[in-house]
DNA sequence: CGTCAACCGTTGATCCGTCAACTACACTCG
DNA sequence: CGAGTGTAGTTGACGGATCAACGGTTGACG
């Protein structure tokens, strides 16, 4: 797995962004280009599923029921509608996801994790968790990581709503 | 511009992250996830150029008489040299950007930045760095910048010229 | 020289996600 | 009830990026 060298865009020779400022950006953008390039390569070599698979096998175990209506998916992953629809089919072809429609509203169709997914969700966590870690974490002491999660929270979009619980 | 909520992905009911480096992850992935799609939308309702293109025009503003090899491109930009290809094709209809074959080595190509693409980066530039100050910059102090970019420089692919050594 | 490996850029097939259009259903209000 | 409005999910057409394969070029080495 060759992992290529480092994304930028950033100030340009007309309006510079200061130094350090500029840095900070760049940083950010290229770390995160290169960490998550490795999280997806890692879980599709390990386990066989993109990253955007995980996240919705997580977002269903997390869910009452272990299932969400398609729309509610489309939300927290950010996803439109029938992006999800195609990702979910391809959850449902795997046998990790069924769909289960809903008595109460005709119009809405549950995606259900099954405990093969949930299985599969389960084995995928563990590296994942361990890649994290590695590739994200332990770059820091504990005390900076405080700082950083203080920092980044600060940052658009950082904040949901609560909403994910988790354990 | 609608501009949605909020992505995760994270710890696994099986094998959690701890509280506050779950936090910090989470910032980072969301955080990144919502400036990104906000930066993208505003270059392209501005001035009609994605994210790519205005990275790549940098590249080649940046560059050495203003023209880069392909392979170069690609390099830095992350892409695929194939990728890259089709991104200047791109470029190359909207006249930014031209090919001028090398005459050293007859399998190389640059991409020549034109003066038009020149313009058009100047203009986009005092916009975009105008934007990346708003959603990125301004939620800090001079010093708290300091410390993240201290703090983020650390991650794997934040140095361009340490060497990106992963795996 | 002549061969062969490595390399550059392009192309075809394909995957993944979007937008826009559509179906089916729900809710409100006359 | 029945029309109109809005919502949930799917589908078709498309764009952007990848991989695999190819043709042209270079450079090293027998």
């Amino acid at each position: 797995m060759e992992v290529a060298t480092f994304p930028p865009l950033a100030a340009t020779a007309a309006s510079p962004l200061d130094g350090t400022a500029l840095e900070a950006w760049r940083s950010y953008l290229q770390s995160h280009a290169s960490i998550v390039r490795v999280l997806d390569a890692e879980l599709m070599a390990e386990h066989g599923i993109t990253t955007r698979d995980y996240e919705v096998l997580l977002y269903l175990a997390q869910a009452e029921g272990r299932r969400l209506p398609m729309s509610a998916l489309a939300e927290r992953t950010m996803l439109t509608r029938s992006g999800i629809t195609r990702l979910v089919d391809g959850l449902v072809g795997a046998g990790a996801v069924q769909r289960v429609s809903c008595p109460e509203d005709a119009r809405v169709s549950y995606a259900q994790l099954t405990d093969a997914g949930y299985e599969r969700l389960r084995e995928a966590g563990r590296s994942h968790a361990r890649s994290i870690r590695r590739l994200f974490l332990e770059h820091f002491s504990p005390e900076e990581i405080e700082v950083l999660a203080g920092l980044l929270s600060r940052l658009p979009g950082a904040r949901p709503d609560g909403a994910c619980t988790v354990g």
